[in-house]
DNA sequence: ATATGTCCCGTACCATAGTACGGTTTCAAG
DNA sequence: CTTGAAACCGTACTATGGTACGGGACATAT
């Protein structure tokens, strides 16, 4: 196979193959007249990178990962529970996130009177001191 | 208040607000004798951008968000909307990584002999067609 | 025999949100 | 008056995962 080929095989793109090389997710194969030539092997590889990318690891982590022996049960679990740590922070806050904004959403959408509670909510608040004749606009957010 | 004021004031580093300046988020407050000057209102503003940010907005977005007006409803919801859905999206593909992680933790940590699962998951699959005498080990993942 | 396609290589660039660096100027205290 | 902190400025670098560009070398097809 040829550069071109594995990266069709693999669903990437010829760069990408060449930046794993860079990385030292892929060995850089024998050279067959100028080009290199690619086995079996590296496609397999290829998939493997790709699987642990789905998997959320990073391309760091991946490298590690094919590194391990099928023995290396404790090194990856480590590499797997502290993924899974990561991924259940990273999903908090964005539920956190997801539920204002929600929240935020809703108000808007009741159409009550009154300014955008989106805009509001991520507005400076309005000086209610510096203006006395005002209405009582005292809504502690 | 001096730039290094305001960065404490609001929980940033100089270098961040300098940033927000070059992005247009913050505006360049005038110069009293050399060094910014900065007021309250600037403070609440650097508040604002936070806020969206915690909210998941970009810096783009937050910039679009704090430059609405409170009648604005329509622009308001379609950027939290959109944001809502770019949330959702992530989720799942979180929630995705994180069964598949887990199960994977789940079976290494039986701790039945054979090779780690996790490396087996990432790993290229063995030559089974080459050994013809090895156990019979089909499992499709 | 030339044109097209693919490969090679290094380098620069994209988005995102900052962080760091090096050098100058100015402010305030001692 | 000198020293040190803080401000100023432009630029470059960080991490992450690629993408794009420009130029040169092949090889096959017409």
């Amino acid at each position: 196979m040829k550069i071109g080929e594995l990266a069709k095989a693999g669903g990437v793109s010829v760069e990408t193959i060449r930046f794993y090389q860079r990385r030292g997710l892929l060995a850089e194969p024998p050279r067959g007249a100028g080009a290199r030539r690619y086995g079996h092997a590296d496609l397999e590889r290829l998939r493997s990178i790709r699987a642990a990318q789905t998997a959320g690891f990073t391309l760091e982590e991946a490298a590690v990962l094919l590194a391990l022996g099928p023995d290396d049960r404790a090194a990856a679990r480590s590499l797997a529970v502290t993924r899974i740590a990561a991924i259940d922070e990273r999903i908090a806050t964005l539920q956190t996130m997801r539920a204002a904004l929600h929240n935020l959403a809703q108000d808007c959408a009741r159409g009550e009177p009154g300014p955008c509670p989106i805009v509001a909510a991520f507005s400076p608040p309005v000086q209610e001191s510096a203006t006395p004749a005002t209405k009582a606009s005292a809504r502690s957010v």
